[in-house]
DNA sequence: TTGCTGATGCAACATTGTAGCATTTGTGCG
DNA sequence: CGCACAAATGCTACAATGTTGCATCAGCAA
């Protein structure tokens, strides 16, 4: 049985892009991520495969990622973005955010449930649920 | 029928801190604010208020207020913090971000509702729920 | 009033991201 | 294949938002 999700070629094409490097080695990263990535944690994961960017690069392909609707960018801790891919998890789910390590979980069981409460002429584009605490590992120690 | 709300000097003493200028005029900025505010919205309306202060000061005091649990800070747009008292509201409610005109709205009637779904081992100091779209104005024009 | 300690101001630095522009590189086409 | 052209990149400079170190100032208790 063939693997039927599209590759990371396949997928930057498919929305009209240009297939590069840093596209694809991007998207592998992000691919193969199982949190949600920093724009420093991914060109630390960058640097390890041998392949590096400038800075500047690695911003501008994330932005076109999230353009594409291919990654979504959430607020990780203090004043930096992260990263994750969209088909990865769905995009409408709660991420917590551990005060402690810092690490940003994706918690697929916690909804939002705002059940349409918001005032008249409100309209929503997007809902953000960031979780702040202590993960499972850190308060075992 | 006095005034039972402790005025601004006496909530600073009250937290062992000393009554500065700084603390009481960013205490009355926030007291009078029916939105929160940015670190560049407060040194704003202190300017006009004929207060001037560094810079360094203003980010001290803030992070002090939120230390002593008098103010929170909220993800406003894009990468600033927002900051308001948190006996306005009972600083448990969500924030409407406006992607056009950039304001942020206190919504008191959407409620996280997290329902305790967390993962074992995992424990919750703080939600933020924050909805992006438009609001009642911007969609009117 | 005085002295101690916390608070401030100033300068320098850090992090995270953007803008302009010359150069390189993917891609479609002959 | 080899070209031409637009898209993507790299570099430099800049902007926004905070933070750190350190000398000075000022609240407050005695
Ligand atoms: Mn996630
Ligand atoms: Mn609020
Ligand atoms: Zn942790
Ligand atoms: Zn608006």
């Amino acid at each position: 049985m063939p693997d039927t999700r599209p590759s990371a070629r396949e997928l930057i094409a498919a929305h009209g892009g240009r297939v590069t490097r840093a596209r694809v080695a991007v998207l592998e990263v992000l691919g193969s991520a199982h949190t949600p990535l920093s724009h420093e944690g991914i060109a630390s994961a960058l640097e390890e495969g041998g392949e590096t960017f400038d800075r500047v690069t690695l911003y501008r392909t994330l932005e076109w990622l999230v353009e594409q609707g291919i990654a979504t960018r959430i607020a990780g801790s203090e004043r930096a973005w992260n990263f994750e891919l969209v088909d990865r998890h769905g995009h409408h789910h709660a991420h917590f955010h551990c005060q402690r390590c810092g690490r940003v979980t994706c918690m697929e069981e916690v909804a939002p449930a705002l059940a349409g409460a918001l005032p008249p002429g409100f309209s929503l584009a997007q809902a953000e649920l960031v979780l702040h605490g202590a993960c499972a590992e850190c308060n075992r120690s």
